[in-house]
DNA sequence: ACCTGAACACCGTTCAAGT
DNA sequence: ACCTGAACACCGTTCAAGT
């Protein structure tokens, strides 16, 4: 009985969010070659037509999600910012864990935001606007380190372009299978861990 | 009467091939999200259903493409590796530089190469041997490099892995817009500069 | 305001049939 | 051996019509 309730409310009450919901679902199992709208209307229990009200187009739906995604790295980089204030190194390291992490989670959540392929045409400003703020707090932890007096004097964006592109570059390897993924936690750790203190030979100062 | 004749050869003889080229200007058009089948066999002239005589699918033509992008990557790396036998630092310099230029000139060959597309379902041996030969081809500038004394003494592979994912990352992040193109080689150069001086700073021994 | 059903112009893929 | 045309089961998107 209450199910039923629940359900009713929930066609009429939030369908933007049931379909993102129902979209994650899909986007994992099937991967983003063989993701439909239709399908997604479908598992949220609505017409194919019925996203159009919502969202201008299957663009518009997956570049919410990409906008998420967006806005959990930039959490992932925060948390970390303030959990290890006194250990700049440590903030890299456990952000850039986080990032690793979201890539192997959600892998195609992960190639929406980083393929380009929803920003191929249209500039859309909340993306932009998510993407940067992403960044922006990996240079607040950067920065944050060169007042320490732990890394080098170079100006703040090159270090932070040059940290993330290495991070990034990881991350996009095992996406692509350039790089053998992880199968635990603990191997992840340990290929990060390489990474991180090739990486910061050159962003210690010495 | 030449043309009408070497026409006709042209689709009884290297289709595939004919195939490949149209797909390419397709794809450079369109981007990948708009790609059809269908309108590659239009414009190399043949019906829809001719392409299923060289290719198993859709995705195998879109394999092929990026087996012959890993090729030209390998191909960078071993004439860098030539040109320059008593600079590793040039040698890594070019070959980022040709990797960077790839995926700036060809982004949508770049984006089937390492996006995950190709390898989320099969392994597909061709691809993937195309893909460590390329990594190989890097491998040896590291290597070279470590003879000459110049770089750490860590693990050749180690090295590798987080040079190629530096060049990488900014690579991915041109793409994914999450770093604004350069318009001119000499920017690109610049870019490039910037990210291989913070990088070198922990490759090379000191 | 929000949703449905039919409609349109496309797809990928298969398969009998042609040359 | 290689290609075509029709056919099937899907798409994304639009739009009148329903509640």
């Amino acid at each position: 009985m209450i199910n039923i309730k629940a359900k009713e409310r929930y066609h009429h009450g939030d369908l933007p969010n049931a379909l993102i919901d129902a979209a994650l679902l899909i986007l994992a199992r099937d991967g983003i070659e063989d993701f439909s709208l239709r399908e997604v209307a479908k598992m949220a229990g609505v017409s194919h037509a019925a996203p159009y009200r919502h969202f201008k187009d299957k663009m518009a739906l997956l570049e919410a999600i990409a906008i998420r995604g967006y806005s959990h790295l930039e959490a992932v980089c925060k948390i970390s910012y303030e959990r290890y204030p006194h250990d700049p190194n440590r903030q890299l390291f456990e952000a850039g864990m986080g990032y690793l992490t979201l890539v192997l989670e959600k892998p195609e959540v992960a190639h929406l935001m980083f393929s380009g392929i929803l920003t191929k045409n249209h500039v859309s400003l909340p993306l932009k606007q998510a993407g940067s703020k992403a960044v922006k707090s990996l240079g607040w932890i950067i920065e944050n380190g060169k007042q320490q007096g732990i890394y080098s004097d170079q100006k703040t964006e090159k270090l932070t372009v040059t940290a993330l592109a290495c991070v990034h570059g990881i991350a996009m390897m095992l996406l692509g299978g350039l790089v053998k993924k992880p199968e635990s936690k603990q191997q992840l750790k340990t290929l990060a861990k390489q990474i991180s203190e090739t990486m910061l030979q050159g962003l210690l100062k010495r």
